[in-house]
RNA sequence: GCGCAGGUGACAGAGCGGUCAAUUGUAUCAGACUGUAAAUCUGACGCCUAUCGGCUACGGAGGUUCGAAUCCUCCCCUGCGCA
Protein backbone atom coordinates (compact mmCIF):
# COMPACT_ATOMS: atom_id res chain seq x y z
CA UNK A 1 0.00 0.00 0.00
CA UNK A 2 1.54 3.34 -0.93
CA UNK A 3 2.27 5.29 2.00
CA UNK A 4 1.69 8.90 1.05
CA UNK A 5 -1.60 8.30 -1.35
CA UNK A 6 -4.00 10.66 -0.82
CA UNK A 7 -6.70 9.97 0.91
CA UNK A 8 -10.05 12.03 1.42
CA UNK A 9 -12.66 11.14 4.14
CA UNK A 10 -16.18 11.07 3.39
CA UNK A 11 -18.69 11.04 6.42
CA UNK A 12 -22.46 10.43 5.74
CA UNK A 13 -25.35 9.62 7.63
CA UNK A 14 -29.11 10.62 8.14
CA UNK A 15 -30.17 14.38 9.58
CA UNK A 16 -29.12 14.45 13.41
CA UNK A 17 -27.14 11.46 13.43
CA UNK A 18 -23.96 13.83 14.81
CA UNK A 19 -22.07 13.73 11.60
CA UNK A 20 -20.44 17.70 11.63
CA UNK A 21 -19.08 17.05 15.17
CA UNK A 22 -17.63 13.48 14.38
CA UNK A 23 -16.33 15.39 11.32
CA UNK A 24 -14.44 18.12 13.48
CA UNK A 25 -13.18 15.11 15.72
CA UNK A 26 -11.65 13.36 12.67
CA UNK A 27 -10.56 16.54 11.18
CA UNK A 28 -8.05 17.25 14.34
CA UNK A 29 -6.75 13.75 14.55
CA UNK A 30 -6.53 13.79 10.73
CA UNK A 31 -5.61 17.74 10.34
CA UNK A 32 -8.26 17.83 7.86
CA UNK A 33 -10.70 20.38 6.39
CA UNK A 34 -14.25 20.35 5.98
CA UNK A 35 -16.66 20.38 3.01
CA UNK A 36 -19.83 19.87 3.48
CA UNK A 37 -22.42 18.35 1.41
CA UNK A 38 -25.72 19.40 1.94
CA UNK A 39 -27.75 20.81 -0.73
CA UNK A 40 -29.59 23.31 2.02
CA UNK A 41 -26.70 25.01 3.63
CA UNK A 42 -25.28 26.32 0.77
CA UNK A 43 -27.40 29.27 1.20
CA UNK A 44 -26.83 32.43 3.42
CA UNK A 45 -29.09 32.48 6.06
CA UNK A 46 -30.17 29.56 6.10
CA UNK A 47 -28.73 28.59 9.05
CA UNK A 48 -30.88 27.35 12.23
CA UNK A 49 -33.13 25.32 9.92
CA UNK A 50 -30.41 23.59 8.28
CA UNK A 51 -28.41 23.39 11.11
CA UNK A 52 -25.65 24.77 9.99
CA UNK A 53 -22.88 24.65 12.63
CA UNK A 54 -21.54 27.36 13.97
CA UNK A 55 -18.25 28.85 14.34
CA UNK A 56 -17.75 27.77 18.05
CA UNK A 57 -18.87 23.92 16.58
CA UNK A 58 -16.52 24.49 13.96
CA UNK A 59 -13.67 24.76 16.75
CA UNK A 60 -10.77 25.65 14.08
CA UNK A 61 -11.39 23.44 11.63
CA UNK A 62 -12.26 25.02 8.16
CA UNK A 63 -15.53 24.47 6.32
CA UNK A 64 -15.93 24.25 3.06
CA UNK A 65 -19.00 25.00 0.71
CA UNK A 66 -21.43 26.69 3.44
CA UNK A 67 -22.73 30.39 2.71
CA UNK A 68 -21.63 30.33 -0.97
CA UNK A 69 -24.77 31.20 -2.80
CA UNK A 70 -28.07 33.47 -2.11
CA UNK A 71 -31.20 31.70 -0.77
CA UNK A 72 -33.26 33.26 -4.28
CA UNK A 73 -30.76 32.66 -6.62
CA UNK A 74 -30.20 29.22 -7.38
CA UNK A 75 -28.31 26.03 -6.55
CA UNK A 76 -27.16 22.42 -8.50
CA UNK A 77 -25.41 19.47 -7.99
CA UNK A 78 -23.25 20.70 -11.29
CA UNK A 79 -21.91 23.92 -8.99
CA UNK A 80 -21.37 21.81 -6.23
CA UNK A 81 -19.50 19.52 -7.79
CA UNK A 82 -17.41 21.64 -9.28
CA UNK A 83 -16.90 23.78 -6.71
CA UNK A 84 -16.14 20.81 -4.83
CA UNK A 85 -13.37 19.56 -6.82
CA UNK A 86 -11.58 22.87 -7.04
CA UNK A 87 -11.51 22.48 -3.26
CA UNK A 88 -10.76 19.08 -2.45
CA UNK A 89 -7.24 19.81 -4.79
CA UNK A 90 -6.54 22.53 -2.99
CA UNK A 91 -6.67 21.10 0.56
CA UNK A 92 -4.78 18.43 -0.91
CA UNK A 93 -1.83 21.04 -2.39
CA UNK A 94 -1.85 21.97 0.93
CA UNK A 95 -0.81 18.60 2.35
CA UNK A 96 -4.32 18.39 4.36
CA UNK A 97 -6.85 15.60 4.15
CA UNK A 98 -9.99 16.39 2.69
CA UNK A 99 -13.22 15.56 4.56
CA UNK A 100 -16.53 15.04 2.87
CA UNK A 101 -19.16 15.42 5.49
CA UNK A 102 -23.22 15.68 4.46
CA UNK A 103 -26.06 14.12 4.17
CA UNK A 104 -26.77 14.76 0.44
CA UNK A 105 -26.20 11.51 -1.20
CA UNK A 106 -26.89 13.01 -4.47
CA UNK A 107 -24.11 15.81 -3.76
CA UNK A 108 -21.68 13.62 -2.69
CA UNK A 109 -22.66 11.08 -5.49
CA UNK A 110 -21.56 13.60 -8.09
CA UNK A 111 -18.46 14.62 -6.32
CA UNK A 112 -16.84 11.58 -4.76
CA UNK A 113 -17.55 9.24 -7.07
CA UNK A 114 -17.98 11.12 -9.55
CA UNK A 115 -21.29 10.86 -11.70
CA UNK A 116 -21.41 13.21 -14.48
CA UNK A 117 -23.73 15.39 -15.08
CA UNK A 118 -24.96 16.06 -18.52
CA UNK A 119 -23.57 20.09 -19.28
CA UNK A 120 -26.94 21.14 -20.20
CA UNK A 121 -28.12 23.79 -17.96
CA UNK A 122 -31.95 24.44 -16.82
CA UNK A 123 -33.89 25.84 -19.40
CA UNK A 124 -36.40 28.21 -17.52
CA UNK A 125 -38.40 28.54 -20.34
CA UNK A 126 -38.71 25.18 -21.27
CA UNK A 127 -39.62 23.71 -17.80
CA UNK A 128 -42.32 26.88 -17.82
CA UNK A 129 -43.79 25.24 -20.57
CA UNK A 130 -44.26 21.94 -19.54
CA UNK A 131 -45.49 23.34 -16.21
CA UNK A 132 -49.72 22.09 -16.54
CA UNK A 133 -48.60 18.85 -18.95
CA UNK A 134 -49.66 15.65 -17.40
CA UNK A 135 -46.97 13.08 -16.28
CA UNK A 136 -48.43 11.18 -19.10
CA UNK A 137 -48.03 14.11 -21.64
CA UNK A 138 -44.41 13.99 -20.27
CA UNK A 139 -43.45 10.35 -21.12
CA UNK A 140 -45.15 10.40 -24.33
CA UNK A 141 -42.58 13.49 -25.39
CA UNK A 142 -39.41 11.78 -23.93
CA UNK A 143 -40.31 8.70 -25.57
CA UNK A 144 -40.39 10.66 -29.35
CA UNK A 145 -36.83 12.29 -28.53
CA UNK A 146 -35.37 9.86 -26.56
CA UNK A 147 -36.46 6.23 -26.55
CA UNK A 148 -33.69 4.84 -25.30
CA UNK A 149 -33.87 7.07 -21.92
CA UNK A 150 -37.55 6.77 -21.98
CA UNK A 151 -36.98 2.88 -21.45
CA UNK A 152 -35.22 3.41 -17.86
CA UNK A 153 -36.82 6.42 -16.54
CA UNK A 154 -39.30 6.69 -13.76
CA UNK A 155 -42.21 7.42 -15.28
CA UNK A 156 -44.40 8.65 -12.85
CA UNK A 157 -41.96 11.51 -12.28
CA UNK A 158 -42.64 14.36 -13.80
CA UNK A 159 -39.66 16.13 -12.84
CA UNK A 160 -36.90 13.86 -14.25
CA UNK A 161 -39.09 13.61 -17.27
CA UNK A 162 -38.82 17.55 -17.67
CA UNK A 163 -35.19 17.18 -16.83
CA UNK A 164 -34.58 14.17 -19.70
CA UNK A 165 -36.90 16.35 -22.24
CA UNK A 166 -34.59 19.24 -21.52
CA UNK A 167 -31.48 17.37 -22.36
CA UNK A 168 -32.52 15.57 -25.20
CA UNK A 169 -33.73 18.73 -26.39
CA UNK A 170 -30.66 20.62 -26.37
CA UNK A 171 -27.81 17.95 -27.24
CA UNK A 172 -30.19 15.32 -29.22
CA UNK A 173 -30.19 12.53 -26.15
CA UNK A 174 -29.47 11.58 -22.83
CA UNK A 175 -26.32 10.57 -22.42
CA UNK A 176 -25.65 7.47 -20.18
CA UNK A 177 -25.05 7.41 -17.27
CA UNK A 178 -20.79 7.86 -16.53
CA UNK A 179 -18.40 8.54 -13.82
CA UNK A 180 -15.07 10.02 -13.06
CA UNK A 181 -14.53 9.23 -9.81
CA UNK A 182 -11.58 11.22 -7.29
CA UNK A 183 -8.14 9.62 -7.89
CA UNK A 184 -7.60 8.95 -3.86
CA UNK A 185 -8.28 6.67 -1.68
CA UNK A 186 -11.21 7.22 0.06
CA UNK A 187 -12.49 6.62 3.11
CA UNK A 188 -16.09 6.08 3.71
CA UNK A 189 -17.72 5.97 7.34
CA UNK A 190 -21.44 6.21 8.00
CA UNK A 191 -23.20 7.52 11.61
CA UNK A 192 -26.13 5.55 12.32
CA UNK A 193 -28.68 5.50 15.20
CA UNK A 194 -31.17 3.27 15.75
CA UNK A 195 -34.69 4.52 15.15
CA UNK A 196 -36.00 5.33 18.39
CA UNK A 197 -32.48 7.24 19.22
CA UNK A 198 -32.86 9.15 15.98
CA UNK A 199 -36.25 10.64 16.48
CA UNK A 200 -35.87 11.47 20.11
CA UNK A 201 -32.80 13.48 19.01
CA UNK A 202 -35.30 14.97 16.07
CA UNK A 203 -37.56 16.17 18.22
CA UNK A 204 -35.37 17.73 20.77
CA UNK A 205 -33.33 19.11 18.19
CA UNK A 206 -36.41 20.58 16.57
CA UNK A 207 -37.97 22.29 19.82
CA UNK A 208 -34.32 23.49 20.76
CA UNK A 209 -34.38 25.55 16.75
CA UNK A 210 -37.32 26.65 17.36
CA UNK A 211 -36.29 28.36 20.59
CA UNK A 212 -33.33 29.95 19.10
CA UNK A 213 -35.58 31.75 16.63
CA UNK A 214 -35.85 29.66 13.51
CA UNK A 215 -38.77 31.02 12.99
CA UNK A 216 -37.91 34.53 12.47
CA UNK A 217 -35.41 33.09 10.62
CA UNK A 218 -38.17 32.22 8.03
CA UNK A 219 -39.87 34.86 8.38
CA UNK A 220 -36.88 37.33 7.47
CA UNK A 221 -35.91 35.12 4.45
CA UNK A 222 -38.74 35.87 3.12
CA UNK A 223 -39.45 39.83 4.07
CA UNK A 224 -36.16 40.28 2.32
CA UNK A 225 -33.98 41.28 5.24
CA UNK A 226 -31.47 40.15 3.55
CA UNK A 227 -31.19 41.90 0.59
CA UNK A 228 -34.24 40.30 -1.43
CA UNK A 229 -37.20 38.25 -1.09
CA UNK A 230 -37.61 34.39 -1.37
CA UNK A 231 -40.99 33.79 -2.08
CA UNK A 232 -42.96 31.22 -0.72
CA UNK A 233 -42.91 28.50 -3.32
CA UNK A 234 -39.37 28.98 -3.05
CA UNK A 235 -39.06 28.34 0.51
CA UNK A 236 -42.01 25.19 0.51
CA UNK A 237 -39.04 23.77 -2.26
CA UNK A 238 -36.55 23.98 -0.02
CA UNK A 239 -38.30 21.59 1.87
CA UNK A 240 -38.78 20.92 5.33
CA UNK A 241 -38.63 23.63 8.33
CA UNK A 242 -38.58 25.85 5.42
CA UNK A 243 -41.84 24.19 4.38
CA UNK A 244 -43.72 23.88 7.58
CA UNK A 245 -43.00 26.75 9.15
CA UNK A 246 -43.38 28.81 6.00
CA UNK A 247 -46.87 27.63 6.04
CA UNK A 248 -47.43 28.42 9.58
CA UNK A 249 -46.81 31.81 8.63
CA UNK A 250 -48.80 32.05 5.72
CA UNK A 251 -51.76 31.02 8.10
CA UNK A 252 -52.26 27.70 6.51
CA UNK A 253 -51.47 25.36 9.55
CA UNK A 254 -51.70 26.52 13.37
CA UNK A 255 -48.28 26.43 15.57
CA UNK A 256 -49.02 22.76 16.79
CA UNK A 257 -49.87 21.22 13.09
CA UNK A 258 -46.91 22.85 11.79
CA UNK A 259 -44.45 21.16 14.94
CA UNK A 260 -46.32 17.78 14.22
CA UNK A 261 -46.00 17.61 10.37
CA UNK A 262 -42.80 18.78 10.12
CA UNK A 263 -41.36 16.42 12.93
CA UNK A 264 -42.76 13.60 10.56
CA UNK A 265 -41.06 14.66 7.66
CA UNK A 266 -37.66 14.86 9.11
CA UNK A 267 -38.64 11.44 10.36
CA UNK A 268 -39.50 10.59 6.68
CA UNK A 269 -36.58 12.71 5.13
CA UNK A 270 -33.93 10.43 7.77
CA UNK A 271 -35.27 7.19 6.02
CA UNK A 272 -35.02 8.20 2.43
CA UNK A 273 -31.41 9.12 3.58
CA UNK A 274 -30.90 5.91 5.03
CA UNK A 275 -32.15 4.23 1.74
CA UNK A 276 -29.94 5.97 -0.38
CA UNK A 277 -26.77 4.97 1.58
CA UNK A 278 -27.44 1.60 2.22
CA UNK A 279 -26.67 0.82 -0.90
CA UNK A 280 -23.22 1.99 -0.60
CA UNK A 281 -21.18 -1.10 0.24
CA UNK A 282 -17.98 0.88 0.96
CA UNK A 283 -19.37 2.60 4.02
CA UNK A 284 -18.33 1.53 7.06
CA UNK A 285 -20.88 1.99 10.13
CA UNK A 286 -20.78 3.35 13.75
CA UNK A 287 -22.86 4.50 15.88
CA UNK A 288 -21.05 6.48 18.13
CA UNK A 289 -17.29 8.22 18.46
CA UNK A 290 -15.67 5.76 19.82
CA UNK A 291 -13.79 3.36 17.40
CA UNK A 292 -13.28 6.17 15.15
CA UNK A 293 -10.07 5.87 16.02
CA UNK A 294 -9.43 2.08 15.13
CA UNK A 295 -11.52 2.73 11.36
CA UNK A 296 -8.59 5.80 10.82
CA UNK A 297 -5.88 3.55 11.60
CA UNK A 298 -6.77 0.35 9.74
CA UNK A 299 -7.02 2.30 6.84
CA UNK A 300 -4.90 4.90 6.71
C1' G B 1 -84.40 9.62 30.39
C1' C B 2 -87.10 11.62 25.40
C1' G B 3 -84.94 13.90 20.52
C1' C B 4 -81.26 13.84 16.80
C1' A B 5 -76.59 11.89 14.85
C1' G B 6 -73.41 7.91 14.76
C1' G B 7 -70.58 2.99 15.42
C1' U B 8 -66.18 0.51 8.85
C1' G B 9 -59.52 -2.26 8.49
C1' A B 10 -53.52 1.02 13.13
C1' C B 11 -56.10 6.06 12.98
C1' A B 12 -59.06 9.54 10.20
C1' G B 13 -62.84 8.94 6.88
C1' A B 14 -65.80 7.16 2.01
C1' G B 15 -69.14 3.50 0.51
C1' C B 16 -75.50 2.85 1.69
C1' G B 17 -78.30 -4.34 -1.98
C1' G B 18 -74.34 -7.46 -6.26
C1' U B 19 -68.63 -4.91 -10.20
C1' C B 20 -66.20 -4.62 -1.84
C1' A B 21 -60.91 -7.27 1.27
C1' A B 22 -63.91 -2.61 0.83
C1' U B 23 -62.30 4.89 -2.60
C1' U B 24 -59.00 8.22 -0.18
C1' G B 25 -55.62 10.48 3.45
C1' U B 26 -52.21 9.53 7.49
C1' A B 27 -49.05 6.13 9.88
C1' U B 28 -45.95 1.74 8.89
C1' C B 29 -42.52 -1.16 5.67
C1' A B 30 -39.61 -1.51 1.24
C1' G B 31 -37.57 1.04 -2.96
C1' A B 32 -36.01 4.58 -7.06
C1' C B 33 -32.74 8.64 -7.90
C1' U B 34 -28.04 11.41 -15.02
C1' G B 35 -27.96 20.30 -13.34
C1' U B 36 -34.69 21.58 -8.52
C1' A B 37 -32.17 16.02 -4.48
C1' A B 38 -34.56 18.55 2.73
C1' A B 39 -36.76 18.19 -3.88
C1' U B 40 -39.35 14.62 -6.92
C1' C B 41 -41.34 9.78 -7.56
C1' U B 42 -42.78 4.16 -7.00
C1' G B 43 -44.49 -0.41 -4.65
C1' A B 44 -46.61 -3.22 -0.41
C1' C B 45 -49.94 -2.73 3.53
C1' G B 46 -56.74 -8.39 6.94
C1' C B 47 -54.96 -13.79 7.16
C1' C B 48 -53.03 -18.19 4.32
C1' U B 49 -50.58 -19.11 -0.63
C1' A B 50 -44.70 -18.74 -5.20
C1' U B 51 -49.24 -18.30 -8.30
C1' C B 52 -54.29 -19.62 -9.33
C1' G B 53 -57.11 -19.33 -5.30
C1' G B 54 -59.03 -19.88 -0.40
C1' C B 55 -60.47 -17.96 4.49
C1' U B 56 -62.20 -14.32 8.13
C1' A B 57 -64.10 -9.38 8.04
C1' C B 58 -67.60 -3.34 8.13
C1' G B 59 -70.34 -2.79 17.07
C1' G B 60 -73.34 -7.76 18.76
C1' A B 61 -77.33 -11.34 17.84
C1' G B 62 -81.07 -12.65 14.67
C1' G B 63 -83.97 -11.82 10.06
C1' U B 64 -85.40 -10.44 4.75
C1' U B 65 -82.96 -11.72 -0.03
C1' C B 66 -80.35 -15.90 -5.18
C1' G B 67 -76.99 -12.09 -2.88
C1' A B 68 -76.07 -7.39 2.87
C1' A B 69 -70.84 -3.06 5.15
C1' U B 70 -75.33 -1.50 2.68
C1' C B 71 -82.61 -3.20 4.19
C1' C B 72 -85.59 -4.89 8.92
C1' U B 73 -85.86 -6.28 14.41
C1' C B 74 -83.79 -6.40 19.14
C1' C B 75 -79.42 -5.55 22.11
C1' C B 76 -74.71 -2.96 23.42
C1' C B 77 -71.89 1.55 23.00
C1' U B 78 -70.56 6.90 21.69
C1' G B 79 -71.44 12.31 20.48
C1' C B 80 -74.65 16.56 20.45
C1' G B 81 -79.61 18.76 21.90
C1' C B 82 -83.85 18.68 25.46
C1' A B 83 -84.65 17.09 30.30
Amino acid sequence: MLEKEPKIVVVVGPTASGKSDLAVLIAKKVNGEILSADSRQVYCGMNLGTGKITKKEMNGVPHHILDVVNPWNSFSVSRYKKMGRKIINEIIARGKTPIVCGGTGHYIEALVEGLVIPEVKPDKKLRKSFENKTTEELSKILKKLDKKRWETIDQHNPRRLVRAIEIATHIGSVPQKQYDPLPYKTLWIGVSKDADELKNRIHIRLLSRIKKGMIKEIENLHNGKLGKPVSWKKLDDFGLEYRYVSRYLRGLLTKEEMIIQLEKEIINFSKRQNTWFKRNKSIQWINNKNGIEEILNSNS
